[in-house]
DNA sequence: GGCGCTTGTGAGAGCGCTCTCACGGATCCG
DNA sequence: CGGATCCGTGAGAGCGCTCTCACAAGCGCC
């Protein structure tokens, strides 16, 4: 570069690094050097040399189409976007949609591509953090791996503790028969959201019972047809608590379908605060998850992994709150 | 790599790159080499001496706040990275807040770091894709630029033609005053689909009437206050085109709040047919997008021109479909 | 059978950086 | 005031690839 415009290419190196080893003299002419012409440094080169890439994949398996309507994953994008580049680094998007992607991903980040990997996986069994972290390319889960024998880091938002908040809410002020239309039981979400309703249930004092039980899956579709079937088995339900937003809305049209009403007569309590849940009529009342927060924190995690710090707590959990709105 | 495995260094490279002067005795041995040691070519060092990096940016303003809580982004930003991962090229993502990131991205793709730029644009009057084309970035933009004096590569939905689309399905079907809530002015989109709509009243013969438009934006907040002042000013309305599926959930809030119904007395059809337009209760009539479709064309588009095809049309418009559900 | 032609291959330079190593000059201590 | 220490700098190698050039071998042609 402009070595010409004062010193040797070393000491220009060592400028545009941010080396300690530099008189002011130096830096100030590098600098000043370097803004003249315009320097970009050639990260190709430098990556060559320095065997890094200074780039971190965001990873989404999208075997579930469902994800790409849902806006959480747009958010977390977003927010690790922002973090990775605050750091100088680049955010490559991948998609896996199959399994041969997933073998050519590997091959990938094991051709030192990537220095990590940003994992957004909603089903558990999935191997590839286990193959990602073997090839050493540390890797950090969204959401809590279904079993996590591998020692896996991951960033998650707290679904027992915001199934069980919910359910406590929604006891307290003054339900009595209080269900849950739950999430899919393959996934961690749809087991923890479950866990924290029963655990909210027996909290109170109360004894689980089975048939407050109604498994759906997160979409709006599965919300309903399980709030249907709840509610005809159980009449005397009079409040909800959906294990997503989504679901939370279908359950909401299953009440209005069963000539019920929503809110005084049966209350809905979603989870995850998605956009629609303000905007839905009547607004939704629901558990927020820290979107922003849970792509901050996962990607603060994986840079301080590439960076070598290993000592890392794997599992981090950020609190929910609850969010009233009309529902419930 | 495997040079050792077979042959020289320079005929792997030729085999790996698929050129045409190769003997197939060579290929086959190259090959099994590479598949044997599971070689990864090293992007970097390609890079170095290409010149080209065999990255792409996918770039959006966030100037906006509502684009990340819009699904349009989404479903662009994963058939675009469909699309360059075909090539065996990366997409990078990026986003740009404020004014200096915009010079610290054009710095960076004046530094070879990408080939060619995807720009979600909203705002028309930004220069950052006249000054990427200026220093050699191919860029391809989703959505009309504002002003086109310098002939920028745009893909866009048949905005006009889906406006006059809706109005005239709406005058089709019985209603006899037609309203539309606008979307901002000082976008393209909130033009076209304005424009649509005249073309629409005036292809029945019908007279413009300007206090038959409210201008909002694409919110459902702004669509609501919109059709507020709408339903106000104009209570003989039986009809809205609302310029976004958001707005048109904000409209049908402001037709119940005005105490009408949705559908029978007042109908009103939306855009873009976003997923919450079929989950909303009742289901939204709408005129659908091809956005998948919009981020493939533009990235072939965009990856013609890097491979140097540049007597290319600079505008693509592709063709918007009328749904018809519940409300119109 | 010597000429040019095509076709496949190897040797070697070099892309733009980083980083190690060696060295000159300043500083410090006895 | 001489030797040890330290700090800032320059020289130069080399990261893993691509690509140009030269060359050897095979072919048809007059």
């Amino acid at each position: 570069m402009a070595a010409r415009a004062g010193v040797s290419r070393a000491t220009a190196s060592r400028v545009l690094r941010g080396d300690t080893k530099v008189s002011e003299h130096a830096r100030t002419v590098v600098m000043d050097a370097a803004r003249e012409i315009s320097y970009v440094p050639n990260l190709a080169a430098r990556s060559l040399v320095t065997g890094r890439s200074d780039s971190v994949a965001f990873l989404v398996e999208e075997s579930e189409e469902k994800m790409f309507s849902d806006p959480f994953f747009l958010r977390m994008l977003r927010s690790a976007q922002e973090t990775v580049a605050s750091t100088g680094r680049q955010l490559v998007f991948s998609v896996m949609s199959r399994r041969e992607d997933q073998k050519r991903f590997l091959a990938y980040a094991a051709g030192g591509h990537v220095d990590g990997v940003l994992l957004m996986s909603l089903h558990g069994k999935d191997r590839l953090p286990q193959h990602l972290e073997e090839i050493g390319v540390p890797t950090v889960l969204s959401g809590r791996p279904l079993s996590n024998r591998r020692r896996l880091w991951y960033v998650d938002a707290d679904n027992v503790g915001g199934g069980a908040l919910a359910t406590s809410y929604l006891l307290s002020s003054g339900h009595t028969c209080v269900a849950t239309v739950a999430g899919p039981l393959d996934m961690c979400a749809g087991q923890d959201r479950l866990a924290g309703y029963r655990a909210g249930i027996e909290a109170a004092g109360l004894t689980y019972d089975e048939s407050l039980v109604s498994v759906g899956d997160f979409t709006s579709a599965g919300g309903f047809d399980a709030a249907t079937r709840l509610l005809e088995r159980r009449p005397d339900v009079d409040a909800i608590f959906a294990a997503s937003d989504l679901a939370a809305i279908g359950a909401i049209r299953a009440v209005h379908a069963a000539g019920r009403d929503v809110g005084d007569d049966v209350a809905v309590v979603g989870f995850d605060d998605i956009p629609a849940a303000a905007e839905h009529e009547p607004p939704l009342s629901t558990v927020r998850q820290p979107i922003a927060e849970l792509g901050t924190t996962m990607t603060r995690l994986l840079l301080a992994r590439i960076e070598g710090e290993d000592d890392l707590p794997h599992r981090t959990v950020l609190p929910v709150e609850m969010v009233r709105r009309a529902t419930g």
